[in-house]
DNA sequence: GTCTATATACCGATAGAC
DNA sequence: GTCTATCGGTATATAGAC
């Protein structure tokens, strides 16, 4: 979810910068975490793929908890992002709501893998503090989000649903968030989709 | 969720049976896989809390996807018992809906742990293909078992929601793995309890 | 059935040359 | 900034005594 992957393929070969190091390590990173959880993945699996030895690893991450610290934020990052990007399109709450579960339909179909915070979110033991706190905050940056885009939504009578919208919100990202794991799991990506359908015809006032 | 716990404390010294270390195997298994993932404890994690050496663990479970294996088919086996217990108590779709919501929510609040299930979902990349699909079959009997309930409470005017019963089935189920998630990982268990809240008053009729 | 001892491989991480 | 080489520790797993 939410990446766009761009290993480094190996251009004219000393036009590779620091920063292009870095960002190949953190997608590679990513695409391990979300396909196999933070402890199933080693620094050699990393080099291997980055087409770098370990230790060049370790002189841009020298721990994984550092590692998993740049993953969690830069992705944090982005999702606030695409949230925005979704308020400059859309206006009306409705609209917004629909194109914040349509974000995660593509972004998942795309990748077919879960949301890397929903994978370090299981793996959170094993994480420093610092990283899991970003995790955290991935969670309640969605929920807050999407509470007040169905709060004025009901206002506006263009969004029904029962009780807080807090509570709503949170119900509701726990599904999507729920949905993506079955289905990258078991190989049914289908059922993201079906899940957001179910979704919109029982909000849409 | 959905396991009593009981490590082997010392009894008489000899009064231990295979069964009795088996038991205390995957118990300290099972607490282990929810708490930390598959991929984040060892044989020796689990000889230190069982009091016995990694060799004898070895003896009863050769490889660590042996483990796997027994520990989600015991998981999947003790859920259906769960389900035909609700279903003895309670005849009522309603009261059979609610109570499995109940179900969740009082193992949850009693372990303040995620679902087996749910942490082996995402560690599945690294299971045996068996295991796998076990935790695959623990969706699937859940979530046709909620479809069931939902319909017939929809048909005797006992509950409501829009759509298909599997899809709605579904979505409630994710959205109740998804809230365990959040809860366990960041200590905010009352976040289980508000979710099935939210669905109850958001599906009785 | 549990133990000691060990095999083999891998892990995260570091030192120092270039 | 990347490399080679290596450290100490741990992983899963096995052999064989008791």
């Amino acid at each position: 979810m939410f990446v766009e992957c761009n290993p480094m393929k190996t251009q004219r070969e000393d036009a590779r910068s620091t920063a292009d190091t870095v960002q190949s390590i953190v997608d590679v990173a990513q695409e391990l975490v979300q396909s196999r959880g933070f402890n199933a993945f080693s620094y050699r699996d990393l080099a291997e793929r980055v087409g770098i030895k370990t230790s060049s690893i370790h002189y841009h991450f020298p721990t994984k908890g550092d590692l998993a610290r740049a993953l969690v934020e830069r992705y944090r990052l982005k999702m606030r992002g695409a949230r925005e990007r979704i308020e400059a399109r859309h206006s009306r709450p409705v609209e917004r709501f629909e194109a914040f579960l349509d974000l995660l339909c593509a972004t998942f179909e795309r990748e077919n893998m879960i949301c890397l915070c929903a994978m370090l979110a299981t793996d959170a033991a094993t994480l420093p503090a610092e990283a899991r706190e970003q995790v955290r905050g991935f969670f309640e940056d969605n929920e807050a989000w999407l509470a007040g885009v169905l709060q004025a939504g009901r206002e506006a009578g263009e969004l029904r649903f029962e009780g807080e919208p807090a509570n709503a919100a949170h119900a509701l990202f726990c599904a999507m968030q729920g949905a993506m794991i079955g289905a990258a799991t078991f190989g049914r990506s289908a059922r993201v989709g079906e899940c957001a359908a179910w979704i919109t015809t029982s909000t849409r006032a």
